[in-house]
DNA sequence: ATCCGATGTCAAT
DNA sequence: TTGACCTCGGATC
């Protein structure tokens, strides 16, 4: 479900229960140990980096989230039951939060945390974090860059819709290589990721690149209204640039959307 | 009732 | 590059 601007929302509503000691519980029983192990200790805050969340216990435990593609997050009264999928269920007062379907949940220490920010690029909605580091790269680069704004050793936090919207939003052929791009409009992509992450944490995780808050692309002249995206998930639908039907493709193993004439 | 795709990643080839 | 992981809602029959 969730490109890094939900992942930063969830760590948001999570973080309303930091000094709490939650109830642990896991329903499905694959969690089940690790659950027992932090039960009832003090909840001290969630963080995120990209789309990985980290929901921190007392003597530096954390719980390693990463929800993937079918992961997802139920905010719900304890008295309703959870479903037999639940791999964890945290339970505060008569709130409850259930965890089901997430690629990845273990505990992890301070260094296994530290291991899984090694990997990870600068994410956009990080305090301090920036492109600066990755310029030398991408100068020298050959990939495309439709699969660079998915790589999440690049770039941590962007996803399939994202990367559709932006390539769009600055005219760019997704085939185009990382070298080909001026310095000064990675600059430019990275600013607008921050834009559009932070836009959509603000109205609570939900993806809308064509909202009054985005910038409008070049080629774009009137905002649609209806649409939450310009291009992604609209195949055959004419561009609202130029009209030519939009196209869609495989890259990076993901589908792609785009606009062969905005983005020749 | 069944099928299918999805805002993701990694290990195995 | 491909398959496995894993869940659920919406489309289709």
């Amino acid at each position: 479900m969730p490109e890094g601007d939900l992942v930063r929302k969830l760590a948001n509503q999570w973080d309303e229960w930091a000094g709490e000691a939650l109830l642990l519980t896991s329903p499905q029983h694959r969690f089940a140990t690790e659950a027992a192990k932090l039960n009832n200790t003090v909840f001290q805050g969630a963080h995120t980096h990209g789309k990985h969340l980290f929901l921190e216990f007392q003597n530096e435990l954390y719980v390693h989230i990463h929800l993937g593609l079918y992961g997802r997050f139920v905010f719900q009264s304890v008295s309703t039951k959870p479903r037999d999928t639940v791999r964890l269920r945290a339970t505060l007062g008569s709130q409850a939060i259930d965890l089901s379907g997430p690629t990845q949940c273990e505990t992890l220490d301070a260094e296994g945390k530290a291991k899984i920010h090694a990997r990870l690029g600068p994410d956009p909605l990080r305090q301090g974090d920036s492109i600066e580091s990755l310029l030398p790269w991408l100068k020298e680069s050959k990939w495309p860059v439709g699969k660079t704004l998915l790589e999440q050793s690049k770039i941590a936090g962007l996803g399939n819709i994202y990367r559709a919207e932006i390539l769009f939003m600055f005219g760019l052929n997704p085939h185009t290589a990382n070298s080909a791009v001026r310095e000064s409009e990675w600059k430019s992509i990275w600013r607008l990721s921050q834009d559009l992450l932070e836009a959509s944490v603000a109205r609570g995780g939900s993806i809308k690149t064509t909202g009054k808050d985005s910038p409008l692309p070049l080629t774009v002249s009137k905002r649609p209204s209806q649409t939450r995206a310009y291009v992604y998930k609209r195949t055959g639908a004419p561009c609202y640039g130029c009209g030519t039907p939009i196209l869609q493709e495989e890259q990076a193993s993901r589908t792609l959307y785009w606009c062969p004439s905005c983005q020749a």
